[in-house]
DNA sequence: TTGATATTCAAACGATCGTTTGATACAAAC
DNA sequence: GTTTGTATCAAACGATCGTTTGAATATCAA
């Protein structure tokens, strides 16, 4: 299956909107029938095109999100375009804005954070195909980018932590737009998501930066 | 309903079974058969004690979920008992302490934040309750907690952002703890859990006290 | 023991689930 | 026109869902 490209209607209809819906309300709580609905086409569509419905998520994984993460990451990387030893401040910089900002639309943003938030609560299996080829490629990444500019009393382990918790509040600050909203009294809009960038930016690279001032580890 | 502290068997042991299985596959994909026989119990049981599945999820919040929170609320302010203006490091390394290695056991742990993030990403209207008795109380305090140590240049909104980045931080390495063991191949043993507190504690340190040197909002 | 109340149980309820079926419409190839 | 293969459709499938029912059982005061 997959061989070609192909931009048959339905399929894209029901991956479009299935996508949506599996964001919104996780895939135990939709449907068959919300989704076939929703995409305007017949309840037997689903099986006939992705052969059930466990195949129709893992798809929507496979053709919809890791793309969608790809344009993140190139995103990223565009932003440090020529430097081959970009600052600290940059990568992370860069990092907060491909993520807040960066190339998706707003709905796209919460569509794909969702959807990976949810693999993470639930791995229903598409969480392999997002570790091996998107997360953990990524990580690595970064940590060569950083790498160069950290003493090198900081130990691989030590930079691993830091880099995953940057991203634990770039992912928290993407996925849980309620509660942030709640405690801070503010909505998502333009400013709001610059001032998030600038925030994660700044709190991250002290957090980086600081380590080295700290005292060895035994 | 619950008038009194009733220690009815079956009531109990449906709810602690109810906990663990909503917490480890979510409320749509637990059924009330599933729960029933975890408890040991028949299938009647769900309606009888508390008038259908979603009340008995509600009720796990209400007495289970909510009484624990309070307890990890009490062991972060025992760290810093007697101290009427602790400093910022003991706050925020009693922080991380509480939620990472506290009062709880490790699977009341998981069992905690995995309902927790369940509920973010799907709110239910368990979150309304959290939100508002347990969340936003615990923010406030911890902002008047760290306020007095930090330059008056630095608004509410600013060390706002900063807690939250900090919480964000405990409910990832608590939460995605399969990701985590993956990316830096540990396991969640006591050693790598005070490994995490170390890091969070001097991570947030860092992140939160360099603010004031950056140049000011404009 | 009796009567009243609270709890447990097997069985079935209607609704909805994901999936299958077989007929039908439509296209290009022969 | 006929054939062949693809796509869509209404309808129904068996399974499972949360919930209800009514009888059986346990508990305990009078």
């Amino acid at each position: 299956m997959t061989e070609k490209p192909i931009d048959n209607t339905t399929r894209l209809r029901l991956l479009k909107k299935a996508e949506i819906l599996f964001a919104e309300k996780g895939f135990h709580a939709v449907g068959v029938r919300e989704i076939t609905k929703a995409a305007k086409c017949n309840l037997a569509a689903v099986n006939y095109h992705f052969g059930g419905k466990m195949n129709l998520y893992l798809e929507v994984f496979r053709s919809r999100w890791v793309p969608r993460a790809r344009r993140i990451r190139h995103s990223f990387e565009e932003a440090l375009q020529g430097q081959e030893s970009p600052f600290i401040d940059d990568v992370v910089g860069a990092l907060a804005h491909a993520f807040l900002e960066g190339p998706l639309t707003d709905e796209e943003r919460r569509c794909h954070s969702q959807l990976m938030y949810r693999e993470l609560a639930n791995p229903t299996g598409a969480l392999d195909l997002l570790a091996e080829n998107v997360m953990q490629p990524f990580f690595m990444k970064l940590r060569n980018l950083l790498r160069p500019h950290l003493p090198e009393a900081i130990g691989d382990d030590r930079l691993l932590l830091g880099i995953i918790s940057i991203i634990a509040m770039v992912i928290h600050f993407n996925f849980s737009r309620e509660a942030v909203s709640r405690l801070t009294g503010r909505t998502y809009d333009p400013a709001f998501k610059a001032r998030l960038v600038e925030h994660i930016t700044e709190f991250s690279l002290k957090g980086l930066g600081g380590m080295n001032q700290q005292e060895q580890q035994p």
